[in-house]
DNA sequence: TTTGATGCTTGATAATTATCAAGGATAAAA
DNA sequence: TTTTATCCTTGATAATTATCAAGCATCAAA
C-alpha cells in the first residue's frame, strides 16, 4: 500500500541520526515518498537477491538479517530501533546480500531507494549521516568476523552475555531477547551445542534458567570471557 | 619521514577512483600533506588499536589485514592495487580494528586522516566516492562473513580457488598468491587441515604442486563448491 | 484434563577440526 | 657439498562440534 508517509511520524524519523542534519525541503520529499508499515512477528521483509527498491528503518521491534547457502541458513545480525538496514544495497543500488524477517511485531519505514539515492547526491548532509551509517555497520562486520574467527564458542557465548547484559543495564539477572536457536545461528553454532555451552559456563558464574540469565560471577567470567573493546565495544 | 607527496606521483594517484572526481584544488591539497613510501615484505604497517592517523592506499603490491586476541591471530583481507585500507577509521577517526603489514614490497601512499575528512566535508564528488569505496567494503564483508558461517573449510577452500581462478584470469593453471599457512589463516583453519583439504580436493579434480593449481576438471570442482554471486561476486 | 505443538535439552555417536610431534622438500647460506 | 632454515606435509591423537534420536517442559487449544 503506497500511501506515503503520515505527517504525525515526521518528527520520529526527523529525530533519527540519518535524517537529522538534512535539508527541510529534502527530508520532506523523502517523506512523501515513503511509508511506514506495522508487520506482525516472523514476517519475512526482504530475501537476499532481490534488487533493493527500499532503504528499511527499524521504529520499534527488531529484525532478524540471515542468509541461505545450499540449504543451511545462519543469522548474521540484529537490528534494533532505531537503525537502517541494507543502507549499502540502497545506495549502491545492488542486490540485497541478507535476508531479513521481524523477530516481533515491528514497526519499519520504508523509502524508496531512488529517491535515497537522489537526495543523497544533492544533500551533503544527508551524504555525511549515510557515511556515519555506513562506516559503523562496516566496523561492526569487522568486529563481528573477529569474533567469529578469534573465539570458540564458548568465548563467544560468554562475551555475547556480557554484551547483552550491558545492553539491558548491568545487571546480574537479564533475558535473553529472542529463541535459543536464534542465539546458536547468531553465534555460529548449533542449538544442541549451545545448551552444553550453557552448561560450561555454569562453571564461571552464569546460571540459566529459560531466557533467563543470571551472572553470579562477574568477575569469573569476565576472566573467561577476555572481553577486548576493538571486538566487544559498540561505541568504537 | 614527512617529506610531502612528490608531483610525479599526482597522475597515478589522481586516476584512483576515489580522487578521481574531487576538485583539482582539494586533490592538491590533500596530496601535500601525504606523502608515497614503498616499504619490504612482512613489514608492519599499523597495529590494532592505534590511532588512524592516517588512509592507506596500496599503489603496488599487497597488504595482509590481521587480527589478533588472546595470543591468537588471524588474517582477515588481502589489500590489492588499488584501494584504499582503514577507510572507515580515518573517516569515523576512530581506532584501527586491524593490524597491516606488507605480504610482498609495496608502495603505499599515506594521507593525514584529519586532511581527509576535512576535504569530505567540503567536497561532495569525494564525499560520493568515499561512500562507494565504504558500500563496497561493507558489502565485501558481509560475503566474507557468509562464506565463513555457511560453508565448511573445504567448500571455502573450492571457492576460494575458484575466485583466485577468475582472478587470474581463467585458465585451468594458476599460483596461489601467498603461502599456504596464511591462506589457511584466511579461510579460517589451520595450516595442516589446508594440506589434507587440498588432499581431498583431488577427488574432485584439483592438482597441487607447491603453489602451483591446476583445476583439471571445471565441471567437477564447481558441482563441489556451487559457488554464488551473492558470496563470491566481487562485482555485486 | 488431554492433546498436540513447540522449543529446548540430553545422550550416544559420528564427523570435523585442532594439536603435537615428526618427517620431507626446497632453497639459500656456509 | 653440506648445513641450516623455512615451509609444508603426514600421522597419531585429542578436542570440538555436528548429527541423530529420544525425552522433557511449557503452553495453548480441544
Amino acid at each position: 500500500m503506497r500511501l506515503g508517509m503520515p505527517e504525525s511520524d515526521f518528527p520520529d524519523i526527523r529525530s533519527l541520526e540519518i535524517f537529522a542534519e538534512m535539508d527541510q525541503v529534502h527530508f520532506e520529499s523523502l517523506m512523501r515518498g515513503g511509508y511506514v508499515q506495522t508487520f506482525p512477528p516472523h514476517v519475512d521483509l526482504i530475501a537476499e537477491g532481490d534488487p533493493s527498491d527500499f532503504l528499511h528503518i527499524v521504529m520499534s521491534g527488531s529484525i532478524d538479517l540471515f542468509a541461505s547457502w545450499n540449504g543451511r541458513d545462519s543469522s548474521l545480525a540484529t537490528v534494533r530501533p532505531i537503525a537502517t538496514f541494507i543502507l549499502a544495497a540502497t545506495i549502491r543500488d545492488a542486490p540485497y546480500l541478507m535476508s531479513a524477517r521481524t523477530l516481533e511485531k515491528s514497526r519499519v519505514a520504508l523509502i524508496p531507494s531512488q529517491d535515497v539515492r537522489a537526495v543523497f547526491d544533492v544533500d551533503s548532509g544527508f551524504a555525511r549521516a549515510i557515511v556515519n551509517e555506513l562506516s559503523q555497520a562496516y566496523r561492526r562486520k569487522i568486529k563481528a568476523m573477529k569474533d567469529l574467527k578469534l573465539r570458540t564458542s564458548l568465548e563467544r557465548l560468554a562475551n555475547y552475555l556480557l554484551r547483552e547484559q550491558d545492553r539491558c543495564g548491568g545487571a546480574a539477572g537479564f533475558d535473553l531477547p529472542f529463541g535459543k536457536a536464534r542465539l546458536a545461528s547468531l553465534l555460529g553454532m548449533t542449538p544442541e551445542n549451545l545448551s552444553r555451552a550453557f552448561r560450561n559456563l555454569q562453571a564461571y558464574g552464569v546460571t540459566v534458567n529459560g531466557s533467563r540469565i543470571s551472572i553470579t560471577d562477574q568477575r569469573d567470567l569476565e576472566t573467561f570471557a577476555a572481553p577486548s573493546p576493538l571486538i566487544d565495544d559498540d561505541r568504537i
